[in-house]
DNA sequence: TTGATTTATTCAAGCTGTGAATAAAGTGCA
DNA sequence: TGCACTTTATTCACAGCTTGAATAAATCAA
């Protein structure tokens, strides 16, 4: 985790791990097209790598479908014995684990059912690294290098602090360290909407060219935002808590203190809040709803419910005014909808186009393609997994001092 | 202008010039400083750019105060002979011309009144190449390399097609091959606001470091957007014409044609037709102020005149809520406000700071200094002959093949 | 079995960047 | 005036890195 400067060859190493890690397994020519390096070069370095274990080729040579002539390529992988990841979102009821080898993939992965909500921040450290041992230990892991966390909240990951997040009541929380210091590892965190837009960008490989805007809607309404496949930093914290962007001057509360922020009208928490006040029900909360209650919400909008659909229909207008602004400030070249709201897409479709048929010209909005991902939230600890594993590859591509 | 991959020793070249063209003259040990280069490389690449006569050692050794022991520096800076650039800026009802040579020194400026607006495309291209080429003749230029040429609207930087433009009715419109066929030079083009905010970072080197957003209101509002000191390009267009965006579901009318845009509550137009209005005077329009118009407004509302204060007090909150967006979205070191519209700055501060107060917490605001730089239009053409120089340097860098 | 085809390795050569030694160009002071 | 000192610039041999070309390897097709 230091950060010397890496010599030449060194950075010939790291980018050929990296270019591993994003497009997978990959015969050395392949790699060289990638990299626009020599065939020479890629031998040359991939031997080093083989013989020193980080890579292993591959046995059966696999053929691709196609021309079956020449010499088969023998694609090269990250070795599984490197030791091991735990990747971890937390929510505010749950917290998702998932163990993963050097090679990326995924050995144990489980969630735990755990109000995270009110805990101090000591209490908090202590549930995790509990819940976070107690996971490696029953998985059988016992090389586990470092742990990735993913959370709500406006993350500093340089140095690992949760400047706020509405799972915490405390501020400014040095949750890496904390942890650290109970589980003796490196702990690297990330924003969740940026660790759900870098596991989306995995997936895609269209989505790592260009720019990249990924809007997560769920509890709340996130933003990851990918340049070139990489995520974008701001001055302190990665990721955006976009959801408390206000977007109406009087709207419905928010659970920022605000009024008419985005999240206001998408995040589950006010669509749930929204459809009991229509009912009647008592007390209005702020509380996360599951996905049943949600669920049967989006039933009775689709069997037509007029408050239901009008209750979508504004948060439709919302998340296109929301893609407005992203298009007109970022002008990205994919814009992904994801997160578990997206199981409403059907209801906020007509009026999200329309907001942003409204707000952006046409030359402007044909750049855009919009993805729409239906993403689980699983996908948060991949993300941030395979951060965490590039993070130790930066610690393979060193050469060891002669 | 062609794109050849540059060999090792000529991005080396290429970042050399740079340096000096982002840092002004310095001298060897200072460049290597800069760039990370050991001496002995520094004096190498710098023998040879002498050699070439693209750069040109100075004099007198000039000597900063402080100690004056050891040899003394000879700085090193761009030779003034290798070719002019003409830089101009096109607004709607003006024109700001800038001649500069290779050493960037500005050789002659003027301007030209002249209405711009409803003219036909064509008949533009020939308007624009002739004032430029009346210019360039006036001013004695016989060795002009480029031409680069700022405008509002949709730019398309790398083809050079201004895709919509409040000053244009018609769309996509391919201005630099139209100058670039009538002049027989290259033309580049720049959005309006990106001209700006990189001649601003250009006077302002902390605004190089980290992440720069520029807020050009005038006009309209333009957005600028520098990542360590380079300008951010989306999918297709540089800058951004962030005063589309909407902030207000009903509010006065932009002329976008959309209604409550940012542009409708901060632009010149939109504050002289509004307080036109308040005055009932005839039919509003959407036509530009000059000056003289928009100060009598602003000395009305600083005397004390409640309806143009509360013009004042609607816009600054806009603005307050225009930067908040840009605070969540982009998170920026720096935030830049600039353009004529700072004149108000005053009247606009105490809504402004209320508005952005109310809608970013604490931690994030804190992040962003927030920079009001009272830059004058004629900012917009060195900004743009900067970038035209840079792109000359290019082929500077380049070695002859021998 | 031979030829064709594609992938991987080897090796010498060239380009680049660097450290160390050296030269250069001044100031400060006796 | 001259010598010590300090900082800047240049030179040069050397090491690191990448590459092109030649060669080897592995397979299919006929």
């Amino acid at each position: 985790m230091t950060s010397l400067p890496l010599s030449p060859r060194e950075t010939a190493r790291r980018r050929l791990l990296d270019a591993l890690r994003r497009e997978g397994p990959m015969a050395r020519v392949e790699i060289g097209q990638h990299l626009g390096m020599s065939p020479a070069s890629v031998s040359e370095l991939a031997a080093t790598l083989l013989d020193e274990g980080v890579l292993v080729a591959e046995d059966s040579p696999d053929q691709s479908p196609g021309l079956l002539r020449g010499r088969p390529k023998t694609r090269l992988y990250f070795a599984e014995t490197l030791g091991s990841v735990v990747g971890v979102w937390t929510g505010f009821n749950r917290i998702e684990l998932r163990l993963v080898d050097s090679a990326g993939r995924t050995r144990a992965s489980r969630h735990v059912e755990r109000p995270l909500r009110n805990l101090g921040g000591e209490e908090l450290m202590d549930v995790l690294a509990h819940t976070i041992a107690a996971f490696a230990e029953e998985s059988g892991a016992r090389d586990v290098k470092a742990v990735g966390l993913a959370c709500q909240g406006y993350v500093d990951t340089r140095d690992g602090i949760v400047a706020w997040s509405p799972v915490l009541g405390t501020r400014d929380l040095p949750l890496a360290a904390g942890l650290r210091q109970r589980l003796g590892k490196p702990v690297l965190m990330e924003n969740d909407a940026s660790a759900m837009a870098f596991a989306i960008a995995q997936r895609n490989a269209d989505l790592r060219s260009g720019r990249t805007a990924c809007l997560m809607v769920g509890d709340g309404v996130g933003l990851g935002f990918l340049i070139q496949g990489e995520l974008y930093r701001g001055a302190r914290f990665g990721g955006s808590e976009f959801g408390h962007v206000r977007l109406r001057r009087s709207g419905p509360q928010c659970r920022c203190g605000g009024r008419g922020c985005i999240e206001a009208y998408l995040a589950d928490y006010a669509l749930h809040r929204d459809a009991q006040l229509i009912d009647h029900r008592p007390a209005p909360t702020l509380l996360l709803p599951g996905e049943e209650a949600m669920g049967a919400i989006v039933e009775q909008a689709r069997a037509g419910d007029p408050a239901l659909v009008n209750l979508f229909h504004a948060a439709g207008e919302v998340l296109g005014d929301a893609v407005g602004i992203l298009i007109q400030t970022l002008e990205p070249d994919h814009i992904v909808i994801c997160g578990p709201g997206t199981r409403a897409m059907d209801l906020l479709r007509p009026s999200f186009e329309a907001a942003l048929e409204s707000q952006t010209i046409p030359e402007l909005r044909a750049l855009a393609t919009i993805h729409v991902v239906e993403s689980s939230m699983d996908l948060l600890t991949e993300g941030v997994v395979m951060q965490a594993l590039r993070e130790l590859d930066l610690d393979l591509a060193r050469l060891k001092a002669a």
